[in-house]
Formats: C-alpha cells, structure tokens, sequence
RNA sequence: GCGGCCAUGGCGAAGUGGUUAACGCACCGGAUUGUGGCUCCGGCAUUCGUGGGUUCGAUUCCCACUGGUCGCCCCA
C-alpha cells in the first residue's frame, strides 16, 4: 500500500514556499507597525475550550472538529480556529492584569473536518490579530484596516470590507422577538436549516444563502435597527473611522458570521467578482474573556486565510516579488582547485553570500549548467591554472562578461557586483 | 454527509478491444582540448490508480474500491 498524504492536507515545496515566505514575511511587518505582538499557542488544545469559546451550535464544533483522545483519556482537539485559543491563553497567563489594551497576533495552521474543495482544506493557514481591553470604536476601525492593507499591499484589488452590527446581549432579544414574530406566518417558506435557526439562533436566517429563505427575509427586521443605545453610536462611529481612514465598506444588513462570539462590530473581507469567495472576517466579542473564565473584558480581531490570499493572488495573476537563484556558483577544474574550492566557498558564505558548487563530479560544461539552472548571478572558476597564479575567473551569467581577477578580491567583486 | 467530473513515465498530455503506448517539458549524456542560455543528436513507461468481471485477448468495455478535483452545506 502506498503512503499518501492525507486528505485535505498538502507539501509546501521550494518553488511554492517562497511565495508563502513573502506573505508571512509581509504580514510580520505589518504587525509590527500596528504595534502588535505575536503570540504562539499549541496546535491542539482541551476539547472543552472550542465547544465553549467557539459555541456549541456552530457547525465547527457540531461537525467539523479534529478531536480525538490522548493516552490519558482526555480529549483534544487540533484548534480549529484561533481566537479561543489566544483568548485561553490571555486568561490563563493573566495578560489583563498587564496594561490594557493587549495586541496580539498569530499565524499558523489551523483544522477542520471537512470535504476539500477550491480554498478549503482539512489542514489550512490563518492569520488573526486580537485587540483585548477596549471597546472603543476606533480600534475596529483600525484592525480593519490592517487586515484591508494586507491585501492592498500584497497587490489585490476587488477587495471590500462587509459590515454589520449584530449587537449585544442587551438588544438583540429585541430583535430576536421581532425576527420571530415577522417569522411567524412564514415558517413554511423557510430551509429545514433555517426553521430550526428559528429557535436557536433566527439571527443567522438572515444570513441562509437559499433563495426561498432570502424572499422571506426580504423585509424581515434588520439588527441595526434594533441596537441599544450603546450599540447603535458604536456602530456608526466604527463606520465614521473607516471613512476616515479611507476604507471601502459597504454594510451588510444580512451578514451574521458564523460563530457565536460575536457581539457589536461584524466583518468579512469579501473578493468582488466571480470569485467572490470570503478572505477573512472577524469582529467584536465582548463577552468571550468572561466565558472562557476572564474578567469581563472587551475583545475583537479577525482571522484571514493564507490559502484564500493564494488563491486570489492567483487568479488576479499577481507575482510575488520573490527572491530565488544564489550570488555565487563555484566551478572547479582538477583535484587541487576543488579541494581549495571548499574554502573559498565558505569564505563567501561567511562573507553574507549565497553560494553555490556541484556535489556530483560534473564536467565543467556540466558545473556551468547547473550553474545557470540554479539562476546564479556569478560562475566563479578555478582551474589549477588560476590556483598557482592566485587569481581566478569570474563570469556574469546576466552579461556574460567574464574576467580574472585576484582570487583574494573573489568576495569583494560579487558583492560589489550584487549591489548594483 | 450529498452530487458532478477525472485517474496513462517526475510533470503536462495523445491514444486504441490485439501497435515497439505518440508528443511536449524536465532530467541525464554527447556535438574533439577549460565556459551556461539557442540549436542538433542520443537516453528516459515490459506499462496505462487498485481489485474483480466480460472477452480468445483489455490501458481501452462493465462493477467495486481508493485517490484527486469541483460544487452543495458552512466558512478562512
């Protein structure tokens, strides 16, 4: 039997891995000039955590979680999402005892059981930011705005904010009542899903895709009319913000994300176009510290989907400005050069250089291909001729130009020659 | 969990009920002495995802399984 990978799951290989370099690379920057810190937790954690911090009604715990138990009996769980698990963390070492607010930032793989298909896997990557301890209204403008610039500074465009407001534990059993009463005289028209959303969570009818659900909410109320009076000019001042840092928005009355944390502040980086797929998304969740035993602390951030990034990157043809080749591939001829070869390709490593050699014995017609394979920028060569004259040759694989020169300027003239 | 499509060398891809299973890319070697990219020449699948069936004979037909891919649900 064969051993293949597993389902949902795929190798990064160099040609690939580059790209992915750049992006995580970017984003690290990114961060740190929006002052956040990056924070790493384990891939798996107590089972309990996601059902609690993520909700027991979302599909990822009813059906998509990577549970299993460990030796002892426990059951873990691979994180399927990352906000629980900063959360936890925040929590348990006792962050908010820190000055406030608490900035935080992580990047890794995440899991989900689920069938693959065009940007989704069972093994995928996400990075999130997470602001603890404040509510105010700027900060969420202002972490979609990072996440809104990671996409424009990697050179996408079509990308377009969604926003809602889908309130607190204050108002939204006001619209909660309102829903269920407009719901009333059409509980027929309604998806077997959504009919039994009714009872647990009619919020998120309007959010059900099927066309027969969408007539029927048609005129159904909408949550930002129902906000209190703390929701309500923390909304529209989120919306003042985003104005003023330039973000394209659009609200979206019916978007009500998948998860059950969420209070106030909702989001989604949305790909205009046949595409059309969701990037990322996030938003507020005051009540999340308190339920995963915290105090009674503010928080909000978003998570976006590297795979999703690719994936739009791709489609919009868009290259990456990535790095490959190396400075220096040395080609010996004869014994005595390659023996003395070693050294001087150390000395050019050691110098900041990427370099290079042959490992398989090859003619020099054979060293000057796999030099150009490699994509060098300079073919070094040293023959035992060069070797008893200290000097050696060098040959521009982008001009062509070769000349000799001493061999202990070697280091020097590459990167001179890197330069410009 | 449900549905569509697909499965030929490292990759891409043609093909037929019985042929030495095309071709392209990549790779390796060569085109006289120590110089890459271009060109030319040569090499590179006893085998067509796995198992069964039909047949004188199957890579080609049928079934099952496995895998991939795309979609539904939901989301990143």
């Amino acid at each position: 039997m064969k051993l293949n990978i597993p389902r949902g799951t795929f190798d990064l290989l160099p040609g690939q891995v580059e790209k992915w370099q750049y992006v995580e690379n970017k984003i690290r920057d990114l961060c740190r000039s929006y002052h956040f810190s990056e924070i790493r937790t384990p891939i798996f954690e107590r089972t309990e955590l996601f059902q609690r911090g993520v909700g027991e009604t979302t599909d990822i715990v009813e059906k998509e979680m990577y549970s299993f138990e460990d030796r002892s009996g426990r059951s873990l769980t691979l994180r399927p999402e990352g906000t629980a698990s900063v959360v936890r963390s925040f929590v348990e070492k006792k962050m908010y005892v820190e000055p406030q607010p608490t900035k935080l930032y992580y990047m890794g793989p995440m899991f989900r059981y689920e069938r693959p298909q065009s940007g989704r896997y069972r093994q995928f990557h996400q990075f999130g930011v997470e602001v603890f301890g404040t509510e105010e209204p700027d900060v969420d403008a202002e972490i979609i705005d990072l996440g809104y610039r990671l996409y424009t500074s990697l050179g996408l465009s079509g990308v377009k904010v969604e926003l809602n407001s889908v309130g607190c534990p204050d108002c939204r059993p006001n619209h909660r009542e309102a829903m269920v009463e407009y719901l009333a005289t059409k509980k027929d028209q309604l998806c077997q899903d959504c009919q039994s959303r009714l009872n647990r969570n009619p919020m998120r009818i309007l959010d059900c895709k099927k066309e027969s659900c969408r007539q029927a909410t048609e005129k159904a109320p909408r949550m930002i009319h129902y906000l209190c009076s703390k929701c309500a000019p923390h909304f529209e001042a989120v919306k003042e913000y985003l104005d003023e840092l330039a973000v394209p928005y659009e609200v979206n009355t019916r978007m009500v994300r998948g998860l059950d944390y969420y209070t106030q502040t909702a989001f989604e980086f949305v790909l205009e176009g046949k595409g059309g797929g969701s990037l990322g998304g996030g938003g507020r969740y005051n009540g999340l510290v308190q339920e995963v035993g915290g105090p009674d602390m503010a928080g909000i951030g978003f998570a976006v989907g590297l795979e999703r990034i690719f994936l739009a990157l791709e489609e919009q043809e868009i290259t990456l400005p990535v790095q490959t080749g190396v400075d220096c591939f040395l080609v010996t001829l004869g014994s005595e050069a390659k023996k003395y070869g070693v050294t001087l390709l150390k000395k050019l490593r050691e110098s900041g250089l990427s370099a290079e050699r042959d490992y398989l014995d090859r003619k020099l017609k054979g060293q000057m291909k796999a030099a150009d394979r490699i994509q060098a920028a300079y073919v070094a060569i040293l023959g035992d001729q060069e070797l008893q004259e200290k000097k050696i040759g060098v040959k521009s694989l982008i001009t062509g130009e070769q000349e000799t020169i001493q061999l202990d300027h070697l280091v020097e003239y590459i990167r001179n020659g890197r330069k410009s």
